[in-house]
DNA sequence: TCTGGGGTCCTAGGACCC
DNA sequence: TCTGGGGTCCTAGGACCC
C-alpha cells in the first residue's frame, strides 16, 4: 500500500500560517510577475477565482470579496516544505519527493492493520506541527492513491483521509471519478475518451487494450494497469539527478533594450551554474531563448532559440555567462517587444565524470575554488552578494511583485515579531 | 512502372505533471 | 497596461551507417 500526502492550496496555506487573520478569509497566490492565480484558499474557490486566471481580469471580484492576494514567495514554500517533508519521513521507511506540496509514502512493510488510523496520525501531526493542513490517499498503486487522497478532499472532508483498502471501495473511487480527473490524462486525452464513450475512470479501466495502446502509447497502457491495482509507474527514493536546468522569467515590464537583456541573461546564467553546481552536474550544452509576448496581437512577433555545445562540460558561472552571451548575440534581434529570456543547461554529466579537452586552457581546478568560494559566501547572506559586473545590482529587467510576504522562517531579519 | 533492409542516434513536438 | 516557471516521458521521422 501507498499513501499519497499533499498539502491542502499549499501557498494559501504557507500564507496563512503567518498571518492567522487571513483565517475564513478568501486568499490567493499569484505567479511569477503577479501575472496569474495559481493557488486558492478554499474561500477563494467558492467565490468563483478560476486557476490559472491573470489577476487583472479578476480585480472586481478581489474588491468585491476582501480576498487577501500575494505575490509568490518560494523561499518561503520551499523551507516550509522541507518541514512537512522530514515529518512525513518519519512515518515510512521510504518515500518518494513528487513536487514542493507532495510525497508518496511506502506503506508496504508497515504492520499497522488499520492504515486509516495511521493517516489521520499524519495529518494530526503535520497540521499541529507546521500549520499546513494536509490530505492522505491510500491505495494499492499511485495513480490510485491520487485519486484515494482526490476522493477524501471532496467526500470525507471531515477526516482528510482516504484508504481504498477493498474492492468494494476502489470501485466506489473508480466510479465517482471522471477521465479528466485520472491522474495522468490532460485535456487532450480527456477529450479523446469522452468522444469515445469513457466517461468516468470506471469505464476507462474496462477499454479495450489495443485501443488504449494506439490512442495513448504505453502511457495509457501503463494507466490502465495502476487503475486495476497492479503498480506499473516506477518508484523513485532517491532523488533522480536532472537531465536539464532551466531559468526563465518575464520582463516586469516589455523591453526593446539589449543592454537589458545582457543583464537578464547573464543573471539567469549565474543562476543555472548555481543549481548545476548544487546537482553536483556540469552542462555540454546552453541553449539561449528569446520571444515576443503572444497576447499583444498589435505587436510584431519573434521567437527564437540557439544551442551552443561548449567544448568541456562546465558549472562555471563566468564561463556560462560568456556562452549565454554569445547566444543573446545571435537570436537578439532589434526593433522588437522582448517580453521574456530564458537560459537552459543540457546535456548534463556528473562533475566527477568530465571529459577535459586536449586544448583545454582554463585552469579548472581553481576556477572550482572561486565558484566553491562564491557560493559559501553567497549561501552565508542568503542572496547574491558576490556577482559578476555584467549581473548587475539595479535588476531593470525586474519581475512585479507587489504583494510578497515576508520570509518569516529563513532570513533573520524577517522573523515574526510577538508582543506579549 | 518498379529503386533494399536493418539498425542506431538524434531532434522536434506533443502529451503530461505541479 | 496587465496572461508563470520548471520539469519528465514518449513517439515519429530524418540522418546516417553498413
Amino acid at each position: 500500500m501507498f499513501a499519497l500526502v499533499d498539502c491542502n492550496n499549499f501557498y494559501c496555506s504557507c500564507e496563512r500560517v503567518f498571518d492567522p487573520k487571513l483565517d475564513g478569509r478568501p486568499v490567493i497566490v499569484l505567479s511569477n510577475n503577479d501575472g496569474c492565480a495559481i493557488a486558492r484558499s478554499e474561500e477563494a474557490k467558492q467565490v468563483g477565482i478560476v486557476m490559472g486566471t491573470p489577476e487583472y481580469m479578476i480585480r472586481d471580484l478581489i474588491k468585491e470579496h476582501n480576498v487577501a492576494v500575494f505575490s509568490s514567495n518560494y523561499t518561503l514554500y520551499g523551507d516550509m516544505s522541507d518541514r512537512v517533508m522530514k515529518l512525513l519521513a518519519s512515518f515510512v521507511p521510504r518515500l518518494e519527493l513528487y513536487s514542493i506540496d507532495e510525497a508518496f509514502l511506502d506503506m508496504s512493510e508497515l504492520a499497522y492493520e488499520n492504515l486509516l488510523e495511521l493517516g489521520m496520525r499524519i495529518r494530526t501531526t503535520v497540521t499541529q506541527s507546521t500549520g499546513i493542513p494536509v490530505t492522505v490517499g491510500i491505495a494499492p498503486t499511485k495513480v490510485l492513491a491520487k485519486m484515494a487522497n482526490r476522493f477524501a478532499k471532496k467526500k470525507r472532508k471531515d477526516i482528510g483521509v482516504h484508504w481504498l483498502g477493498n474492492d468494494y471501495l476502489i470501485r466506489e473511487a473508480l466510479e465517482a471519478t471522471d477521465v479528466g480527473d485520472i491522474w495522468g490524462v490532460g485535456h487532450q486525452y480527456s477529450t479523446m475518451l469522452v468522444r469515445n464513450g469513457f466517461k468516468t475512470a470506471a469505464d476507462l479501466v474496462n477499454a479495450p487494450e489495443d485501443f488504449v495502446r494506439e490512442k495513448m502509447s504505453v502511457v495509457g497502457h501503463r494507466l490502465i494497469k495502476e487503475l486495476k491495482g497492479i503498480p506499473a509507474i516506477e518508484w523513485e527514493f532517491e532523488p533522480k539527478k536532472k537531465k536539464n536546468i532551466c531559468t526563465s522569467r518575464s520582463f516586469g515590464s516589455l523591453t526593446q533594450s539589449k543592454d537589458v537583456m545582457i543583464e537578464a541573461v547573464s543573471n539567469y546564467a549565474a543562476l543555472c551554474a548555481g543549481k548545476l553546481r548544487k546537482e553536483k552536474s556540469c552542462a555540454r550544452e546552453l541553449i539561449v531563448f528569446v520571444k515576443t509576448n503572444q497576447f499583444r496581437t498589435q505587436d510584431k512577433q519573434y521567437e527564437h532559440a540557439i544551442r551552443m555545445q561548449m567544448e568541456v562540460a562546465t558549472n562555471n558561472t563566468v564561463e556560462l555567462i560568456k556562452y549565454a552571451l554569445k547566444g543573446l548575440d545571435i537570436v537578439f534581434k532589434d526593433g522588437y517587444n522582448y517580453q521574456k529570456c530564458g537560459v537552459i543547461v543540457n546535456d548534463l554529466v556528473p562533475e566527477t565524470e568530465i571529459q577535459f579537452g586536449m586544448f583545454d586552457q582554463v585552469d579548472r581546478k581553481k576556477n572550482n575554488t572561486v565558484m566553491h568560494a562564491l557560493d559559501k559566501v553567497n549561501q552565508a547572506f542568503g542572496k547574491d552578494i558576490v556577482r559578476f559586473a555584467v549581473q548587475r545590482f539595479d535588476k531593470r529587467y525586474r519581475l512585479n511583485a507587489r504583494f510578497l510576504s515576508k520570509k518569516y522562517t529563513t532570513d533573520i531579519n524577517e522573523v515574526l515579531h510577538v508582543k506579549i
